[in-house]
DNA sequence: CTGCTGCCCTGACAAATGTCATGGTCGGCG
DNA sequence: CGCCGACCATGACATTTGTCAGGGCAGCAG
């Protein structure tokens, strides 16, 4: 039986070479290309076509999850699963939407990622059970359309004027969509707030 | 001549394992010693006396300068050096001054960081030439004692109302530290504040 | 159609925050 | 000593922000 072709990226060159070299270990895998930022997975996929892409969520130009929709689209036939330090509930749930087929934390160990990539090259699926327990628990974004996008550019710590002049509304608009936005995450201010939707990955 | 004894610490058993299966491949190291977290480090190290620590910045328990510096009183025959995934000015500050000999980000290579090793066994210093430009055109903390303390009680965006408890300070008192903090900074709030001297790596 | 619910939007008011002028303490220096 | 600058600390005042009551507009059930 021909090999698993995997696709590693990982903006560390260090984790993606030494994973690269455990992965050569298994007889039944075979990594047949590495990347370092989001585009560079993108142009490794088309080039080497692999069975399997195994993405890091935090990359340089496009997170884990954007090169996941862009391969289902133009590979359908690679699997893709991300592989994380900081595993947030709405990320979990944007990669599972996104069609991911694991998501687990880098605490793995890389037998056991070994034995991910041949789950999920078998049509399996896995999300880690800590994860998983975290993203049912928060469950779905509370907030509205507006109230996410004004959180959003509150993001940074801008006043409100300038948040109201880049939304083009009322600044008692603004103040109101934050302070549901607030009252729904359980939050003091709107910078908590904006802290709490980041944790939960609503942002 | 017998191998270099190294410690490597680091959460994400992912990247540890794989590390010390490439570091086994150089016959001139040896791995001692794992570590997943701060504490264990420390005792690892006080079990297997390691010439080399390899250390990661962020890590439970304690953080890898912290390490440093107790590694330091503990086994001052013990070199110590850090690799990090976000490196920020401030931190490769702090870690020079606990008395680290090396400092490198994870983009490096697995080939590099033996040398790394090699280098810091030998008595050797080494810091990642783009961190080391970041941490100069950064500069010192403008940051008096008080100011960085205030701003660190206002880190996670509580109310000036808590701050002021816990500092044991009126309100008026630590809306001015905020506000001196802040325009030092260039920030328009304390939040923003908060945002740039973390990047700084100056709480 | 009518009433209801949920979302979007606004302005007025109250509370939290930022700014300013001021004073106290300490250490260095002529 | 007397002066100066840096840091710590405070309260009064103006600005910003959060809260509230309410109006307009869709979609939907009765």
């Amino acid at each position: 039986m021909s090999p698993v072709r995997v696709l590693l990226a990982d903006d560390e060159h260090l984790i993606r070479g030494a994973l690269a070299a455990l992965l050569a270990l298994e007889d039944d895998l075979l990594v047949v290309a590495e990347a370092a930022s989001g585009p560079e997975a993108l142009a490794m996929a088309r080039a080497h076509r692999p069975d399997v892409a195994v993405l890091d969520l935090q990359m340089p130009g496009a997170d884990g999850v954007s090169v996941a929709t862009s391969l289902r689209a133009e590979l359908p036939g690679c699997r893709t699963m991300i592989v994380t330090s900081h595993g947030r509930p709405g990320h979990l749930k944007r990669a599972l939407a996104a069609g991911v087929r694991a998501f687990a934390p880098k605490t793995v160990s890389a037998q056991r990622l070994a034995e991910l990539i041949r789950t999920v090259h078998a049509g399996g699926r896995y999300v880690d059970p800590e994860l998983a327990a975290d993203a049912i628990s928060a469950g779905d974004s509370p907030l509205t359309a507006r109230e996410a996008e004004v959180l959003e550019l509150a993001a940074d710590g801008a006043p409100i004027a300038e948040i109201a002049e880049r939304a083009s509304l009322s600044q008692g608009t603004v103040r109101n969509y934050l302070s549901s936005a607030a009252t729904k995450l359980g939050a003091e201010n709107r910078h908590t707030a904006v802290r709490l939707a980041r944790e939960r990955g609503w942002v």
